[in-house]
DNA sequence: AACACGCCCTGCGCGC
DNA sequence: TGCGCGCAGGGCGTGT
């Protein structure tokens, strides 16, 4: 599920709540998520520090600690990371806890299990390769029409599948690159070799117009998601085309079409989008 | 290199 | 009411 915006939102609303906290103690529960949790390590390194700052990069929330030790989350599709007390009782899938103050516990809770909870080093993290190889944050300097332009020249795939590619920009998941190529009026399948100036302007300040929208709307909740107080965001009521197939576009009144593109999928305005 | 595809896993909504 | 099916926000490995 969660997407740059959600993760964003998460990571602010838990800016506000544990920032500065000391992890008191780390509970596994189960250990089978898409990267084995390794026990043993992830408790040694964690307990007893405190949280020096709260980053993203692309998806993964990046929780720094004291003695130079930086927890590596990732929430998959399904995950969901909050602050809870103890006295609640624990739902089905929550996997890791983190101890807080104040009989609070963090909690990591994944269905699906396609998330990650991981504790690296700042030597470890710096050559990583899940972090080497991402691409730049949509909304730094780095991303710019320019950019994308050049990283395209050549391609044949589809240009929805570029802006899905975490090499090429980070953080654009299957909804915003929807929500981002209307506002572009680009059509998804369009080679993306095969776009010009103008469109990968348009496209490049979409991006980062859907972006921030749906971080100040604190993400999109579909079914489940929610930041680290367990709210639900709002932008799925700005959504113009996912999950809108067949709907009347909020522009010209066509139905909204789906097709699948890399296996997900995908859905444009026919006569907005070119 | 670039690209297509399948898989990891659980839950939900749908049609029958 | 119950069952089987397809589908779901991500990312990685493999094949061509």
């Amino acid at each position: 599920m969660p997407e740059l915006p959600e993760v964003e939102t998460v990571r602010r609303s838990l800016e506000k709540s544990v920032l500065g906290q000391c992890i008191e103690g780390v509970e596994v529960i189960d250990t089978r998520l898409r990267v084995p949790v390794r026990t043993r390590r992830l408790t040694s390194r964690v307990r007893g520090k405190s949280i020096r700052v709260i980053r993203r990069r692309s998806k993964y929330l990046l929780i720094e600690l004291d003695g130079d030790q930086h927890l590596l989350i990732h929430l998959g599709m399904s995950g969901r990371l909050t602050l809870q007390s103890v006295d609640e009782p624990r739902e089905k899938h929550v996997h890791v806890c983190f101890q807080m103050p104040d009989g609070k516990e963090l909690r990591f809770r994944d269905p699906r299990r396609f998330g990650m909870v991981d504790v690296l080093s700042g030597a470890e993290l710096e050559v990583d390769s899940r972090m080497v190889s991402l691409g730049p944050e949509p909304l730094s300097e780095a991303f710019t029409a320019e950019y994308l332009r050049q990283k395209a020249a050549g391609r044949q795939a589809p240009v929805k599948n570029f802006l899905m590619d975490a090499r090429i920009v980070v953080g654009v998941g299957n909804i915003y690159a929807n929500e981002s190529l209307f506002r572009a009026q680009v059509h998804p399948k369009r080679a993306a070799g095969r776009l010009g100036r103008k469109s990968w302007e348009r496209l490049a300040g979409c991006v980062r117009q859907v972006l921030r929208d749906a971080i100040r709307q604190g993400g999109t909740t579909l079914n489940d998601f929610a930041d680290g107080d367990g709210n639900a965001g709002y932008f799925q009521v700005s959504l113009d085309v996912y999950d809108c197939e067949g709907e009347p576009c909020n522009v010209c009144d066509a139905p909204i079409r789906r097709i699948v593109l890399g296996g997900r999928s995908t859905y444009y305005c026919p006569r907005c989008q070119r």
